[in-house]
DNA sequence: CCCATTCTGGTTTTT
DNA sequence: CCAGAATGGG
């Protein structure tokens, strides 16, 4: 059978496997995507199962396509009835159709983080707390993770009831339940503890899909948490046949709620659950499996796994010690030219960073070098302020009760409807208990009204209304249109004619050909499906389809992915691992296992960088190389460093600027300033001794970074300052 | 009500 | 350093 042909017999074992509950661990690059591809299409063509009663759950919407692709190509039969996607495009599904039988309008809207944080903002306000004590992100933090562990408001008032913050915290949280369920409007948690409070609560719609679901698919399955766990119990209840594929390895998302305790109990709560070993590595060289291996071994209680491969043992992997972060983006791009002769091809390479603030350095540079390069997230399109702009038009004309929305377009454009307008309109709502939409449609009754403010109100709810009545008959690129051109929106954008707002323009066009996109795609899809499918898709598959460019992404965002060279850059102790996970014991951990997936995700070739000096807040810092680096085999590693010293006399930090001091500034700097050189001696009147680190120019003065040997590095100004050069070599 | 300016404080990672 | 919030003048 060719669906199992080169196939190894491990991974053959977890195609034909038959009823029940399986657990497949695989590690990385075992080939998990092409057993799960393999099974169902299996099940398909030669068991028989209907596609309809399939449900394979990926981590992003990208995995899903692709997967969806390949078992079109494994099948000659036609698979649109299969279900594959995320947990929460899943749950969206279910909910438009069943929502109203616990309470909701079936056209909820779906609030992104930047809604939450104005919802909790407006809660800290409406509960009188204090702002500068009770943050509205430290806040939503707990009460994501209570969603993420099911724990309702209520309950964690009354366990916290004697301390006055938690039980706050739990006010909030309460009154934000609230809010959310008057705006009729789902969080990206409510997605999945919505759909289980549907299940329990309607035994049809839960017998319904529990026989539709009769093989069930959870890829990634390490970072799924409480509740998405306990959906997939639920779906599963009736025929259990859950088939689970993941890796303890690659847990990374814990600050999500993800529980690895998932993975380790899965044996336990599913009575008779096979379990496959999935060890062969087709992805990597011996040396970069060999790295990765070493480095995750330090981890503590963790099941002992050795991945192994057949693959050539490969080039050593590069480590790189450079001075600062821009050097270090000037290696990365002199490496790539440097392989890009030799005929590696701009889509082979990834840059791989902990936190997205460090892609800017290598923009800069690979911009400047015109080097092609595309980044996963980061500043993003659906968060730039014009597009949610839009879509906050189209919330509300989908969803009347999403006052949210409302609030933020009722005056954009500016239409003379001021914050104090606005006020009395919303005491108003909240006396009747409904929304300000509705409150609007009887305006007259709203008191202390100017006949401005009402003429203003009148016009934009006679607007809104004609967008609702539009909505209904038009096509989406035609009704989208409609909106930005009605609302004034684009004229606005044209008048101010600068650069800032051509860019707008441009992205409003940008997302007029996505609408477009959607509707080709999607033929019979709604508004509603056109907005609940741009709110759910991740940064990978927002990532632009550029033909052929270096991929900059985060270790998170390349979880999955997989690259012929990879460039791990900032591997330093408090930024990787991150500074708040250094006296964490679980923190490290899960920092490990994110490097360990950072590593796995290179084929052929691995670079990995760390710089002396990083600034952060616009601040120079002194940084160490991660502990990470040092938990990797020597034999496996080269580094140039090693290579140079041997050509420098190398006394300490002094001359390991020296030898670095090639790059364009420091050459200026020597020609200007006979006097005061990098590296030179300084005596200062508080902080005592210390190196000078860096000399930049300054409104005619000089801007030195001085490393003082007691208080670490400091800037100051050289006119001002209270030193002496030491001099005398 | 609108705009410009000052200030504050914030970076982990994201469906 | 930078973006968004808060503040105050027009």
């Amino acid at each position: 059978m060719e669906l199992i042909n080169g196939l190894n017999d491990r991974q053959r074992e977890a195609v034909l496997y038959g009823e029940g509950p399986l657990l497949i661990l695989a590690g990385a690059g075992s080939g998990k995507t092409r057993v799960l591809t393999h099974r169902i299409a299996y099940l398909i063509k030669e068991r028989g199962v209907f596609p309809g009663n399939i449900l394979a759950i990926t981590f992003t919407n990208k995995a899903a396509n692709e997967m969806k692709e390949r078992i079109d190509h494994l099948l000659d039969g036609n698979i649109d009835e299969l279900w594959m996607g995320t947990f929460h495009s899943a749950c969206v599904r279910i909910l438009r159709r069943n929502i109203d039988r616990i309470g909701y309008d079936r056209a909820f809207s779906i609030y992104d983080r930047d809604d939450q944080i104005t919802l909790v903002k407006e809660c800290i306000k409406d509960l009188n707390l204090n702002k500068d004590m009770f943050k509205e992100r430290s806040i939503l933090s707990v009460i994501g993770s209570l969603k993420d562990r099911m724990v309702d408001p209520d309950t964690y008032i009354n366990e916290h009831y004697n301390e006055y913050y938690y039980r706050n915290v739990g006010e909030v949280y309460a009154l934000y339940e609230k809010k959310l369920k008057a705006n009729n409007a789902l969080d990206f948690d409510d997605l999945i503890l919505k759909t289980i409070e549907l299940f329990n609560k309607d035994g049809d719609v839960l017998d319904y899909y529990q026989r539709k679901f009769k093989y069930v698919f959870v890829d990634e399955f390490q970072d799924t948490n409480k509740s998405q766990y306990e959906l997939v119990r639920l779906i599963t209840g009736r025929y259990k046949n859950i088939c689970v594929v993941g890796d303890p390895d690659q847990s990374i998302y814990k600050f999500r709620g993800a529980d690895i305790s998932n993975i380790l109990n899965f044996e336990k709560d599913f009575e008779d659950a096979t379990t496959i070993l999935l060890e062969q590595n087709y992805r990597s060289t011996k040396n970069i499996l060999e790295v990765a291996n070493q480095v995750i071994k330090n981890n503590y209680g963790r099941k002992e796994k050795d991945l192994w491969t057949d693959n050539e043992k490969g080039d050593r992997v590069v480590v790189e010690s450079l001075l600062d972060e821009r050097e270090e983006a000037n290696f990365v791009a002199n490496k790539i030219e440097q392989l890009l002769v030799e005929g590696y091809k701009p889509k082979d390479f990834a840059i791989l960073y902990r936190t997205n603030a460090q892609s800017r350095t290598f923009e800069e540079v690979f911009m400047r070098r015109q080097i092609p390069y595309k980044i996963v997230g980061g500043l993003r399109f659906y968060d730039r302020k014009e597009i949610k702009d839009i879509v906050a038009y189209l919330n509300l004309i989908q969803n009347p009760a999403d006052d949210l929305s409302l609030k933020r377009i009722v005056n954009v454009p500016k239409r003379g409807i001021g914050n104090a307008t606005l006020e009395k309109v919303e005491a108003y709502a909240n006396q009747k208990g409904e929304s300000i939409y509705k409150a609007l449609l009887e305006l007259d009754e709203i008191p202390n009204l100017s006949t401005r403010a009402k003429n203003n109100l009148k016009s934009f709810l006679d607007m809104i209304n004609s967008f609702m009545a539009m909505s209904e008959v038009m096509g989406l690129r035609e009704f989208l249109e409609e909106v930005i051109n009605k609302t004034g929106y684009v004229k606005e954008l044209e008048q101010e004619d600068s650069i800032e707002s051509q860019t707008r323009l441009d992205n409003i066009r940008e997302f007029l050909s996505v609408a477009v996109d959607f509707e080709v795609n999607n033929p019979n899809g709604t508004l509603e499906d056109f907005l609940a499918n741009i709110s759910l898709l991740s940064d990978v598959d927002k990532t632009e389809d550029v033909d052929n460019a270096v991929t900059l992404l985060t270790v998170h965002s390349a979880k999955g992915l997989e690259f012929p060279v990879v460039f791990i850059v900032g591997m330093e102790e408090g930024l990787f691992p991150i500074s708040r996970a250094l006296d964490d014991e679980e923190e490290l951990e899960e920092e490990r296992r994110l490097c360990y997936v950072a590593i796995t995700r290179a084929e052929r070739l691995l670079f990995i960088t760390h710089a002396k000096l990083r600034t952060i807040y616009g601040n120079i810092n002194y940084t160490l190389p991660s502990r990470f680096l040092d938990e990797m085999p020597k034999e496996y590693i080269k580094s140039s460093e090693d290579e140079k010293k041997e050509s420098f006399n190398n006394k300490g930090l002094i001359q390991v600027i020296d030898y670095t001091s090639e790059r364009e500034s420091s050459k200026a700097l020597r020609v200007n300033n006979q006097d005061l050189d990098i590296g030179d001696k300084v005596n200062h009147k508080k902080w005592g001794v210390g190196t000078i680190v860096q000399i930049k120019e300054r409104d005619g003065d000089k801007e030195l970074v001085i490393a003082f040997d007691k208080v670490g590095l400091k800037r100051l100004l050289l006119s001002i300052a209270p030193i002496e050069i030491l001099k005398g070599e």
